[in-house]
DNA sequence: AACCTAACTTAACGTCGTTAAGTATCGGAG
DNA sequence: CTCCGATACTTAACGACGTTAAGTTAGGTT
């Protein structure tokens, strides 16, 4: 069976070019420079080639979400190891919002677009692949050493409003950082008085 | 000057039945449906006269959400006589995410939407037209009573932080609710946790 | 009565996502 | 070795989009 396994490969390298082609479209000139007919050009095919590996252009964007969504997971992988959950937990802020205003394209992509339903590619509830996974991680931690205030014994509740405080800074200085109507203090700023904010809200 | 100023009421008039044409279909089937060629369908006119009357679909788009920012602003009109400030922040955070709730296009036009540089009729600053204006107001009226923890000196950056967190609760919602990778709680729960997380951050 | 201009219309351009129909290549069956 | 059918493409085209250019009509001014 060499030449089926030969085809398969083939077919799998020409789907990671679309994918790649489409990838450098987006991170550098945003989504809507993501054409078919631009990432057909990219890999010098005609723009129904591309029909032939993705269905259509969004499930196309759903899988370079996906990669996108590993990719951002994998940068908590570095703080895993910080043993307070304290600390952990304020550079978890961190990185998430360092990740957001260093990819504002694929942030607003993953968290900012309704429609994108997810694949199956992703392990849901490991925490080396499922960001929110190991949000909940760091909050059973805290709670498990009897720092967190007693209201927040829904480990669910507690991750959703602390990953909504945190998606707030980052969603609007991508959507509103240019906005003259206010005042904006540095981005560097509120992501700080925010990481404070969420620690004065839960801790004991 | 009689038939001038008809000319110049007519004109306004056929402005504001193409604002209210696109705010229809904006409000009712999303963004995407609002274009050109429909909104001119609704008016029984040809795509292109609308031209006349706005500069491009961006104009027209900003102009639909400057009056949206009125109406936004004019629905904290309502609590703006409460005299204690705490209970203020609270029914404001309930506001603001009820209208965000109630009118997710309009909010994603709003809040979720990078361009859109907003135009000059608003009063800025003024709280009944500005509600930025009007949570500073908020924050203030805290601080003055001694109520805050002595950290939130700024009130620009203490509303940006509260601002964020709540947006975040809005945003996550619109733009997630229907993704299954999360068990979301009821976003009325999330909205009530956060307003409490927002005042035990905040208040002494 | 002639004219000018504001307020339109029709036609068209170039873009987009997507589908239909045609073509070449190539592994495997007779 | 030849034929066949599937695979992997291409070209052509459709309908919708935002927008511009050119033409038309109606009403106030001179």
């Amino acid at each position: 069976m060499g030449p089926k396994e030969r085809r398969e490969r083939e077919r799998e390298e020409i789907r990671t070019r679309i994918l790649d082609a489409a990838r450098e479209l987006f991170a550098s000139e945003g989504v809507e420079s993501v054409t078919m007919r631009r990432i057909a050009d990219r890999i010098e095919y005609s723009p129904t080639a591309i029909y032939f590996h993705f269905k259509d252009k969004d499930a196309l964007l759903a899988e370079l979400c996906d990669c996108d969504f590993r990719a951002f997971a994998e940068n908590f992988a570095a703080i895993a190891r910080i043993a307070d959950p304290v600390e952990r937990l304020r550079q978890a802020g961190r990185v998430y919002v360092d990740f957001g205003l260093m990819h504002p394209s694929h942030y607003r992509l993953m968290f900012m677009t309704p429609k994108t339903a997810q694949s199956q590619t992703i392990e849901k509830g490991n925490p080396s692949e499922d960001a929110y996974a190991f949000l909940k991680g760091i909050i059973a931690d805290l709670r498990g050493r009897g720092l967190l205030r007693e209201e927040y014994d829904n480990v669910d509740l507690t991750a959703q409003v602390i990953w909504s405080a945190i998606h707030g800074v980052v969603a609007l200085d991508i959507a509103k950082c240019h906005d003259q109507w206010v005042e904006w203090r540095p981005v560097a700023e509120r992501t700080e008085a925010m990481i404070d904010f969420i620690e004065r809200a839960v801790l004991r």
